[in-house]
DNA sequence: ACGAGGTCCTGCGAGC
DNA sequence: TGCTCGCAGGACCTCG
C-alpha cells in the first residue's frame, strides 16, 4: 500500500525514464478515476505532450507537463506507475487503467488491482490548491520538532489517526504509523493533544527514521506494491508490529496485540513497551 | 468545526 | 474441493 516511501521509490525509479519525454496514443480504460477533468479533455491535453519534471507530493505522483499542467495520480491501495518496453501482457492489461506511449519506445502504465486510485489534471491554480490543503512534507530539512508537534497536538483524536491525518502531516499512513509509534513507544490510542513535547519530540524523530530507512529499502511489499521497475521492496523484512500481531515483540517477547479500535484501521502494538492500558 | 461512519474496489485467505 | 464471507485501507463524502 503506497505511503510516502513507496512513492518516494516510484518516482526515483521512473524519473529517468520519462523526464523530457513525448507522450503519444493515451488510452485511458476506467473513467471512474477521474478528477477534476473528463475522459476527452484527458486524452486531449496528453497526446503530444512532454513530461517536464517528475515529482512526489504527500502520497501522489506528480507528472508536470510542458503545456503547464500537472497530472496527479494518486496510487492508494494498490496502484502504481510503470514504464514498459513494449506492450503489454495480458495480465498486464488486465489491471491497466491508463496507458500512455512514450515516442520512440516504451509505454508507461498506471496500474491498479483494485481501482481505488484516482487521477487529477490540474492547472496551476488547481495545484496550488490541491497542495495547500496537504500537511508538510516530513522529511523536508526545515521541518521541525515544533512544527510537527504544533500541528498535531490541537486535536484530542487519537494520536495514530492524527500522524496519518494528510492535512495535518503529509505521506504517513498506516504501517509507518504503526512502526513510528512502537519505536517512540507511544501508546496508538492516546489523546493527541496529552503528549508531552518530549513524546512529540521521540516521534517525530520515529517517524523521520522510519521513512528514511523504508525509502533506502525501497519501501514494504505487502502484496501488489511493486516499484517503478517492477520490482519488490524490502522493508517488510524490517517491520516491527506491522502485521505481526500474535507475534513476540522484538524488544521484550511479550505477544503483539491487534486492535480496530482506532478509525476502524489495523493498529499492533506491544502492551508492554508502549504502556498500553486494558 | 469537528468527529463518526459509509463508500469505492478486487484479491486473497480463513472457515465450513 | 468449492463456496461464502470478511478483511485489506486511503481519501473522499455525508450526516449529526
Amino acid at each position: 500500500m503506497p505511503e510516502l516511501p513507496e512513492v518516494e521509490t516510484i518516482v526515483r525509479d521512473i524519473r529517468p525514464l520519462i523526464t523530457g519525454r513525448t507522450l503519444t496514443r493515451p488510452k485511458l480504460y476506467h473513467t471512474h478515476v477521474l478528477r477534476r477533468v473528463t475522459k476527452t479533455r484527458l486524452l486531449r491535453v496528453l497526446a503530444g505532450n512532454r513530461i517536464e519534471a517528475v515529482d512526489r507530493r504527500a502520497k501522489h505522483i506528480v507528472l508536470c507537463l510542458k503545456s503547464g499542467e500537472r497530472l496527479v495520480i494518486q496510487p492508494r491501495m494498490t496502484g502504481s506507475l510503470v514504464v514498459h518496453p513494449s506492450h503489454l501482457t495480458p495480465d498486464e492489461r488486465r489491471y491497466a487503467v491508463l496507458q500512455i506511449g512514450l515516442e520512440g519506445n516504451g509505454q508507461l502504465i498506471f496500474r491498479d488491482v483494485r481501482r481505488l486510485g484516482t487521477i487529477w489534471l490540474l492547472d496551476e491554480e488547481g495545484w496550488q490548491a490541491y497542495t495547500q490543503h496537504i500537511g508538510p512534507e516530513p522529511l523536508e530539512a526545515d521541518f521541525g520538532s515544533k512544527q510537527f508537534a504544533r500541528r498535531l497536538s490541537n486535536s484530542r483524536q487519537a494520536i495514530k489517526k492524527v500522524l496519518m491525518d494528510q492535512r495535518r502531516l503529509a505521506g504517513v499512513g498506516n504501517i509507518y504509523a504503526n512502526e513510528a509509534l512502537f519505536r517512540a513507544r507511544l501508546d496508538p490510542s492516546r489523546r493527541a493533544n496529552r503528549l508531552s513535547q518530549a513524546e512529540y519530540q521521540s516521534l517525530y524523530r520515529t517517524v523521520r527514521a522510519v521513512l528514511r530507512e523504508a525509502i533506502q529499502e525501497k519501501g514494504t511489499t505487502v502484496r501488489d506494491y511493486r516499484t517503478g521497475t517492477g520490482e519488490s521492496g524490502s522493508y517488510q523484512q524490517i517491520l516491527r508490529v506491522y502485521g505481526r500481531g500474535g507475534e513476540p515483540c522484538l524488544l521484550c517477547r511479550t505477544l503483539l496485540a491487534t486492535t480496530h479500535a482506532i478509525d476502524g484501521r489495523a493498529t499492533t502494538f506491544c502492551w508492554r513497551c508502549q504502556g498500553v492500558q486494558e
